[in-house]
DNA sequence: TATGTTTCCGAAAACGTTTTCGTGTTGAAA
DNA sequence: TTTCAACACGAAAACGTTTTCGGAAACATA
């Protein structure tokens, strides 16, 4: 590898100061105009870039700010990462990414590798390994050491700073409102183990919506899947209980998902084992990306809007980061929309 | 914003050098004991936490890699950088990820300000953006100023610096040519416009299939997507387009799609016809992501072993930022998988 | 000639850290 | 008492910038 050029190299070979190097780069008035532009092809020469991390040292700021999501494969991060671009770029702020990979040990890495210097605030998604073992330490000493957070989707509480998170259970609960006003009558659930904090938020809306509408609900028509390991065969494994599930409960005329993958593994079941979608069973996903769009038949689903979650995620940040006051911190909860397609039949 | 503690505070506050706290807080054993505990006691009440930037500054290297990607939603990418992460961490090396969003200036942008200073190197798949300008001089004055590159998945000529690329034209091919082996005698392709470097090539295989089969391949039944701009009713119009190419050749019984979304449309598409899937028609995507193993009925597809192209990425940079000698640039070439789901019924 | 005003440039500090090389104090061995 | 080592700590340089302040030279004015 090569070393990089430096303003002293140039002074050095140019006879001139650093100062001066540094000014005529800058294009100061104070420098004159042949030692400007000198200094320029020189620098141009030895394919000169200023090397910005030594500025950043000085103005104590980055202009950027960092963003750990617990996984990239994910769509609605994607959208999330999308508003935040958008809306920190337009108010001159870079984003940089890291991944937890949903493990405990690798997000307090990327914390601390980022926020000794590289950026000038977070906003994160805590992966699922941080929700098991419910240890905060490195967000709280993050933000005791004066670097603001912003939370976003996943929920914890305890934690002075902003947040942004989607209102899972009522949107959970329209959906399986909507399924109940439609002529459903036997709701599957399909949802993840409690600790997930959006899991549980949506099976309470699930149930709530039952209760409101006078309906019963069984527990035995809830599947709650460990998704923490993405082992080999989790595919398989889950495609196995929700066949059981089904024909336990030839019954069933709706499923409500509470992820897409869920959602789109039952209708894919249901399928196999003869169901037409939606004329024996409706199904109902949360969270909208590309997988219902492409779904056959297209999957109707309920919709989190992430590029709005990541524009006042970045809105919040960026205001926390250019004010000295010590406002209050907010938590905004987003609605949702329920996107319907062919996957139900919906009335209205 | 309260600002952040430093050696010197800690010094001053406690009447002592900064060498002295500096040393203290890496338990060096110059230090006595009681010392050094309290310097350690006073930095914790401080939430002392120390700048790597001015660090890294010192040693002139930063022990990170960027990363910048066109596009995050897609599953293709986000494996990729599953694999450089996981070489990298294993070699100690932290991962930042940037985007372009396909876009020229944001990728010059990203280059730019991670250039200086940030990272160490970098591993790249340009934007369609930049492919279309054809204006690579960030790349170069990236490389001439001594930071390496490693680019990878879409290949661009004339530059200098190891790749990292998939062989589209084999394993486009060789999907072709099980489709006509077993028995497919009308083969539809669904691509892209030929500025885009792996949609040509696999334009390529599709056309060499046939003529190393003896078979006629009629320009007719290719249809070309520019899929430069992802505009609202993008996935309406290519819907109506394979609908057009599907009723002029009622014949076609095979379809191969450029990448996941083309076979699947064309998929979804056929089905609403009244096609069976694969009966009537088998179809191929090249691209083994998400979408493939959640389609109903699922797609075959040719795999690129995205983790696997990471890995190599990341050991070629690793290798070249830890090397002095300046060895000759490689391309690595990685062959694919034909992954058999339930859209096709190949023989063998 | 003496004074003021430009014009052009350099010295030095500052940012936060590590590290090398002192230096002063102690205690023990000669 | 002298000599030496061990111990505990501090001073200062270095990394690459920007910026403030100052100063020398050149020129114009009185």
């Amino acid at each position: 590898m090569k070393k990089k050029a430096t303003l002293k190299e140039i002074a050095n070979e140019l006879g001139v100061s650093i100062s001066t190097v540094s000014k005529a780069l800058k294009g100061s008035p104070e420098i004159s105009f042949e030692t400007t532009e000198k200094i320029k092809a020189f620098a141009k020469l030895l394919h000169y870039r200023p090397n910005n991390i030594a500025l950043s040292l000085k103005n104590r700021q980055t202009k950027t700010i960092g963003v750990i999501i617990p996984e990239i494969v994910h769509h609605f991060f994607a959208e999330v990462i999308q508003g935040i671009e958008t809306y920190a770029n337009e108010h001159g702020y870079n984003v940089l990414i890291a991944l937890s990979n949903e493990s405990f040990d690798k997000e307090v890495f990327n914390i601390d590798t980022l926020a000794s210097g590289s950026i000038d605030g977070f906003i994160l998604s805590v992966s699922k390994g941080t929700l098991q073992c419910q240890d905060f330490h490195h967000l709280h000493e993050t933000i005791n050491q004066g670097m603001p957070i912003v939370l976003f989707d996943r929920q914890i509480p305890d934690i002075s700073c902003d947040k942004v998170i989607v209102d899972d259970y009522q949107g959970s609960r329209r959906a399986v409102e909507a399924l109940l006003e439609s002529g459903c009558k036997e709701i599957a659930l399909i949802t993840t183990e409690d600790y997930v904090d959006v899991g549980f938020k949506r099976t309470q809306g699930y149930i709530e919506a039952h209760i409101k509408k006078g309906m019963p609900h069984k527990p035995s028509m809830v599947l709650k899947v460990d998704d923490q390991f993405f082992w080999e065969d989790a595919l398989e494994s889950l495609e196995r209980r929700i066949e059981a599930l089904l024909r336990l409960h030839p019954c069933i005329d709706g499923i409500f998902g509470v992820n897409e993958v869920y959602a789109l593994t039952a209708m894919k079941v249901a399928q196999k084992m003869g169901y037409i979608i939606p004329k024996d069973i409706q199904v109902i996903g949360f969270t909208d990306g590309v997988l219902s769009k492409h779904a056959y038949p297209s999957l109707t689903s309920i919709k989190q809007h992430g590029k709005n979650m990541g524009r006042e995620a970045a809105q919040m940040l960026i205001q926390r980061l250019e004010s000295d006051d010590e406002r209050p911190f907010e938590t905004k909860v987003l609605q949702t929309e329920l996107v319907e397609r062919e996957s139900t039949q919906l009335l209205g």
